[in-house]
DNA sequence: CCTAAAAAATGACGAAAATCATATTTATTT
DNA sequence: AAATAAATATGATTTTCGTCATTTTTTAGG
């Protein structure tokens, strides 16, 4: 059965079949500096999906087939600790490249994702992807760049984790998703918030209501707004 | 001035200038499978140097001019939080290659570099490594790998740190320090240590004396030595 | 071999944050 | 619109772990 929210957003522009050479995001991505006659492959061989809300992309364990584009949406990728419970590794925005890791190491997802709202969403085929990397240096180079930096930013995620209080992790996160959301206000679920803080959602609920009496914060729900970034950045202990 | 220790290194064997030919410890790492031309020009374009102890590869912050192979002996590599506690990310072993991502992101050093033993550490400068990733398919997609397997790796690491308790953290740690030392004792600091499982000094060392009374573990000074991995299994929590 | 410095160990204490229980609000379904 | 479920919020309590102070042991240098 389809929601009406999800209907609605069927219905909405963001669910037409977007061309890879008008795409808003291309701009964001990997896919920025493309040319012509690449443009048409790529146009060619990627093939346009919808994701509702909470849908899953891929799941641990499973064999990769190939990489998702975001067009438009957010997705988590996350990875289940022995309790069952998730840790946000990382959240794509439009433009983004999602599950090329796998694509490289021959194994099976360590990871899953899942779209975080109403989501449209490109998939590349694991051969054609492969053989653009392997014919276009420019994407290569691209690729082994966008590796390389997301490495340097796990390396402080970790050093955060390790050594930071869980406050000075939420600002700092909240920062993250402030770039990550641009304008809009983010807008996540607080059990979501709290696995990607590292955190009990008791505790980051707690926390946000601090942040939001300290004058940080505007809170709605599910919607929040930062409206101190200056705070933020020293309650993230630099 | 030259310590007695130091000075014994370099005339233990150890010190040698090793030929990338018959490196034995070329076999572990991404040199593996490569050709007799390219043997020769990677013997021809790479330096090897002694590091003692404590010694610096480099630091953050500096400009990266090319790539270290580890020889022989232990390299960390790690990144100063806020206090200047240091988190470890990673301690490379005989045959890893160091800071090849900075090759590629062209941003200054992230994380610092530092012998931990007496090594041999050969260094290839960035133009002739980034030569050699441009012409040789097989190092290339080596690479890729390389990259993709570590990333990997730090998203089971910020899990762990996110959702472990430091016993558990402690325990994992034995275990992928186990498969870094190979047959030798664990040979590091308790600061070392501490700073690799994320905890205080004090907190590892409790810990420690915990570990060793159950039976996990015996302790000479500076040197650990795993005697039931069935239990640090058990320990680190699935 | 002795001395100074560094590293390791131990104890006492407090703060941070997890857990458990429960209430309240917001969404969803019928 | 009522009913159920899910998400959010709050309180009480406990546990873990960090911090600070001090002692003991080990290492390095003269």
């Amino acid at each position: 059965m389809i929601s009406f929210d999800s209907m609605k957003s069927m219905l909405d522009e963001s669910y037409k079949h977007v061309a890879c050479s008008t795409c808003k995001s291309r701009g964001h991505g990997l896919f920025n500096g493309i040319s012509g006659a690449e443009l048409d492959t790529l146009e060619a061989q990627r093939a346009c999906n919808f994701y509702k809300k909470t849908q899953s992309l891929f799941v641990e364990g499973s064999t990769p087939r190939g990489v998702y584009c975001v067009n438009h949406g957010k997705v988590k990728v996350f990875k289940r600790g022995d309790e069952g419970k998730e840790q946000i590794i990382h959240i794509a925005k439009a433009g983004d490249l999602i599950g090329f890791r796998a694509m490289f190491s021959g194994e099976l997802y360590k990871v899953a994702a899942e779209s975080l709202e109403d989501s449209n969403i490109c998939f590349i085929a694991k051969e054609d992807f492969l053989n653009m990397i392997e014919f276009n240096p420019t994407l290569r180079n691209g690729i082994i760049k966008e590796l390389s930096q997301e490495l340097s930013d796990r390396a402080d995620f970790i050093t955060n984790m390790a050594q930071k209080s869980v406050r000075e992790r939420l600002a700092f996160s909240l920062l993250i998703l402030m770039d990550i959301y641009g304008e809009d206000p983010i807008n996540l679920s607080r059990e979501d918030l709290a696995n990607f803080v590292g955190t009990a959602t008791e505790t980051l609920i707690r926390l946000l209501k601090e942040f939001k009496e300290d004058g940080c914060l505007e809170i709605e729900v599910r919607k929040l707004r930062v409206i101190d970034k200056i705070k933020l950045i020293s309650l993230a202990g630099n």
